[in-house]
DNA sequence: ACACGCAATGAATAATTATTCAAAGTCATA
DNA sequence: TATGACTTTGAATAATTATTCATTGCGTGT
């Protein structure tokens, strides 16, 4: 499939328009544009891999809004958004991150939008990615994005759920990568990373953020950690014997929130929970398999503002309840 | 059709979710929420009659970023959005109001995030409306909307298409309606109205809005004045007859942008030009019968950003073209 | 120039979505 | 409780959309 030409694209657009917003059937379209009916679904289809169409949906089930209700009041968050189930069974990862997308990326834009954000700290992670290519264009040219952890794998090898960029292109604004690991492998490199004048202005600058933007990870099998190989078999074996549940921007926490005493845990090329505590910190997780990331993760309380799937809100809910129980 | 009950409103939006966010089949949909397909036919059918779904196309045709380009240049605009033509042919008014409205709609939006504008002033008109119906949602509790002209027919009854009670919905932010014809009958009338303290008031807050909306108004069988009976026959003849072919915020314009002489001209119970020179003023037009209107407002040298449809543009740059031919 | 591989095309077909229609349900009134 | 007007329902059907597949067109290397 190669890149399609600037007439496909015309054509994709003006396809697009009359499809969505103007009602057209296909057989209409390519009437009108002078093309075959199956070019016409061709090109629709173009538009909506390339992006260029976007839905919103206004509003979501009565169940979501209990459980935001809920975790707003439990964890005191300032917004709170459970996106619907999109089907697929309660495992699919792929469908709760494409419903976290969906409503953090619009949730995102709103909170973007607003004059008084200079700049915005932003972690990695699948979630996060799909938020910020869900999120509608804004314009918003004097807007800073940075970096608040590494985001290389160990190995130093380009990390592809960078996050930065695509959001520096949807804000307009400017982009500050930050060029290191997210965990260091030894105490060493990471004094080394520390010690570079670039990285000490990039993490000063990320200080700055008014709001920020993190994914909440688990130490599972099926984490980004492991699954990206941040992490070895061994680290993650030895970050679960001392009670690790979770990773926010690259801290190992307990199902109580508290830091492991794990020497990985100081690892981390990048913020810290002071860093941001006071500020917005919206944190978004997506899937049952963090119920136990997410929830030490909020009990942190460093989150202001949380996105989540259903299924997780569920599962979440459940947690919670087995610890309080109601009185008979 | 009666109104659909809170248990319907869930289904459809959970139906909506999985349609367009998870890309569900109507089948699959079906069997998750336990209906017929049917059923969930009708039940995306409504929400989107409901206004819960929602498209943006991001990107418009090359040609119409062309016309955009041209009419900046031409008339100093900030902002200037050509929308695409909807099929239809080249003059189906509803296509173009809608078209208008979808792109004008998501222009509204981002205008009114910007935490430094505290108010709003809007005329009235079809175009208008859709173009605030087909706004997303935002939040912007301390937004104050205001009617910037009165929208009451002359006999006084309800104006279908008042627009402040809609956007101060969308917006959450609290309207200001002002409860005055849109032409008073006589000079005398209209002082009466004026001399009314509530009218006074809510006048001089409409005067301290940073942005205004207006709609482009033209004098033919097809303009609001004459639909809406706001003018009669005779006054219509006797407009034409000085020259009239526009009407903004009930002013009366000629070709080149200047006042008709006219009684009519002086009716208008709302802000005039003087009151708006100089505050961002958004206008909307749609349809090739508003050529001349537009073209005579854009003359006045108080509009600052404009939103058209494609036809319209085609049709505005032929009359411009018509009387500044290029040297052969 | 020729053959080769690959992408693009549209006719044909499969799958899905929208509409129709008869039947069942609901509500207000007698 | 019976009646009639009106709505809602789902099966059947019509219309539309998505996919398949054989073919064409195009660039590339020989």
């Amino acid at each position: 499939m190669g890149e399609p030409d600037d007439w496909t694209t015309y054509l994709a657009i003006r396809a697009a328009w009359l499809s969505f917003v103007g009602g057209c059937t296909q057989g209409e379209i390519a009437a009108r544009l002078d093309v075959s009916p199956a070019k016409v679904h061709r090109l629709i289809a173009y538009a909506q891999r390339a992006g260029h169409v976007r839905f919103h949906i206004e509003g979501r089930p009565l169940e979501c809004l209990e459980y935001e209700e809920a975790f707003s009041r439990s964890f005191g968050l300032n917004n709170c958004i459970v996106a619907p189930d999109l089907g697929g069974g309660a495992n699919d990862e792929q469908a709760a991150i494409r419903s976290v997308g969906a409503a953090a990326g619009n949730l995102l834009a709103q909170l973007l939008s607003a004059a008084d954000i200079r700049q915005v700290g932003v972690g990695m992670g699948r979630t996060l990615k799909a938020a910020v290519a869900a999120m509608p264009r804004i314009s918003r040219e004097d807007l800073s994005i940075v970096s608040i952890s590494g985001s290389l794998t160990s190995r130093l090898s380009a990390n592809p759920y960078d996050v930065v960029q695509l959001l520096s292109e949807r804000s307009g604004g400017e982009g500050y990568y930050l060029p290191v690991p997210y965990l260091a492998t030894t105490a060493t490199e990471k004094d080394m990373f520390l010690k570079q004048p670039s990285v000490q202005e990039l993490l000063a600058r990320a200080r700055r953020s008014d709001t920020f933007v993190v994914g909440i990870g688990s130490i599972g099998d099926d984490g980004h950690l492991r699954r990206m190989n941040l992490i070895s078999r061994e680290e993650q074996s030895a970050l679960q014997k001392v009670g690790a549940v979770g990773d926010l921007m690259g801290r190992f926490i307990d199902i109580d929130g508290a830091a492991v005493p794990a020497a990985l845990s100081e690892q981390a090329v990048g913020l810290g929970f002071e860093d941001v505590r006071g500020a917005r910190v919206l944190a978004l997780s997506g899937g049952v398999s963090k119920t136990a990331a997410t929830l030490s993760a909020l009990r942190t309380g460093v989150i202001t503002d949380l996105v989540i799937d259903e299924a997780l809100a569920k599962s979440l809910a459940d947690a919670i309840d087995a610890k309080v129980p109601q009185p008979a």
